[in-house]
DNA sequence: GACATATTTCAAAGAGTACTGAAATATTCA
DNA sequence: TGAATATTTCAGTACTCTTTGAAATATGTC
């Protein structure tokens, strides 16, 4: 991955909406959801929803698809994760036991964290 | 984690700057480098550094601690390793095989990606 | 074909972000 | 104390993002 698309990615991930919007995509993964159901889960204009998923596609974090009348959205999971490895490359390099400390650590379950020391664990 | 907290993050990662400068952090957790070495490692401007380094550690991404007439920094690892727990909360919910597919799928060695779906894996 | 529905595009105002050079602050060393 | 070094703060300009209502586009239904 590119810095160019992290970034872009990054900032799509920034406003809060957006991250409300990926985030309930996520959770619908793999199926998606329409524009209009997508409208019921979130407290915006139509006009306001559709700027902001017109910015998740356009960073990649989302996709598109016809469906009759209706448009179907689906977060881009690959991209996410690529995303996740991107930001966390390298992690604590040549430190592998502090990575590990940090995981167990964390407020969050293990299970749901990267194993963000690449090297050999 | 709250939706303010997470977002703020993912400003802060949106800028070029700021992403290569939270890497190189990551990389050399946990001892961190001072102003000074960032700067080796980039080419912006001593006050651009200092804007943007302030912008990290407003976000929560990483720490300072005075040295002397230094200032050592360090990547914030346990809030990194929250965010991604955050936007990765609930992935796929419901359908834990697509999850594995997904990871499989993936350019990046499954290792350093997160175990997305939450449940039982 | 005419109408209803789903969703997007347009235009405009207000708010916030990025970059730079010069000056300020803080610490060390002689 | 005075000079040198490390880093930040300040002020100004240019640029980008967010939000909204009204109008446009596309599809399905009678």
């Amino acid at each position: 991955m590119e810095t160019k698309q992290a970034t872009g990615i990054f900032e799509a991930l920034s406003s809060d909406v957006r991250l409300d919007l990926f985030r309930i995509l996520v959770k619908y993964a793999p199926g998606g959801l329409v524009a209009g159901e997508i409208a019921k889960h979130l407290s915006v204009t139509k006009t306001n929803l559709s700027f902001h998923l017109k910015a998740l596609l356009h960073a990649g974090l989302v996709t598109m698809e016809k469906e009759g009348r209706f448009l179907r959205y689906r977060a881009n999971i690959p991209v996410m994760l690529d995303t996740i490895a991107y930001l966390t490359a390298e992690c604590c390099s040549g430190h592998p036991e502090e990575c590990r400390n940090y995981r167990a650590a964390s407020a969050v379950s293990p299970e749901v964290l990267p194993k963000c020391c690449s090297s050999g664990e």
